[in-house]
DNA sequence: CCCCTTTTCTTGAACGAGTCAAGTTTTTCC
DNA sequence: GGAAAAACTTGACTCGTTCAAGAAAAGGGG
């Protein structure tokens, strides 16, 4: 893997989204890129294995300044704490186990927001659907059936 | 409104659900029809106007337990806290505003789950597809606007 | 290359929704 | 009416997240 490319990729990120370019944000973002639909307590764990002071609340701070800038996507399953992932732009969507609560993606037919039309929305303007596949995983489907 | 026949309903329908009839899930239940999306901080207050000894717990534990049965739907769009209504049954969809969090029903085309299909599940057993529908209220969109 | 301004990060306390646990009360069935 | 099981009260507690104040670092102009 081609680190440094993707290291320059992300200042370029960060520079377009007008944020500066700090060992935190770079550490965060390798972090989401390594552990997609990881929590803030996983991410916070990954920084600090490369860079150890970084504290706790930075990484909130960062992962609200990623997500609000949209280079990282937040999430949030029924029952779960936030999740981040860096795939974003395709609106895809998430199926997400309901007995341990793992998260894998499931592609968007459509791919461009909102995917969906709603019958009536008493008059909200709409701009995105989002659509949470509810289920069981593989491991915990197997679990239950024997 | 004719009280009494719809008080009759709720016991027969926790009754029917091997739930034990009393009054904090008879007034949690009346809550929940008076306040549609309420949180759970909104069901206490409502249920106190009525019967003022009610602790918070049994609210929780009620809104457990009849979530567990069916009887309430519980909802949870991101960044929101729980929220509870009767209507359940017709796998019906919601809009959420993101300036206000107020939230409405929408109509699902099909009514039965899942109403979607996913193209490729990852192996996940999925019972059920949550369409959450983002964008304004119409009081916000009006705000923003001018 | 250095300084200044602004942004970002650290530290540490605080908040709030939700949960846990022990003991008491209420419901239901016989 | 009495026993067993379920539900409720009370009060402490957890944990993800946020708030606030000051220190550090990034980036642009000289």
């Amino acid at each position: 893997m081609d680190d440094h490319a993707t290291e320059a990729e992300f200042e370029h990120l960060l520079r377009s989204a007008d944020l500066r370019v700090t060992r935190p944000r770079l550490a965060v973002l390798r972090a989401v890129r390594r552990h997609p639909h990881a929590d803030t307590g996983s991410v916070l764990a990954a920084v600090r294995s490369e860079e150890p002071t970084v504290s706790h609340q930075a990484v909130y701070d960062v992962l609200g300044a990623l997500a609000e800038s949209g280079l990282v996507r937040r999430i949030q399953p029924a029952g779960s704490v936030a999740r981040y992932e860096l795939r974003v732009g395709d609106n895809h969507h998430h199926v997400v186990c309901r007995s341990c609560g793992v998260v894998a993606d499931v592609d968007c037919a459509v791919g461009v927001r909102p995917c969906l039309d709603a019958s009536d929305t008493h008059g909200f303007v709409v701009d995105e659907a989002e659509v949470t596949y509810w289920g069981l995983c593989p491991a915990c489907s197997t679990d239950t059936a024997t």
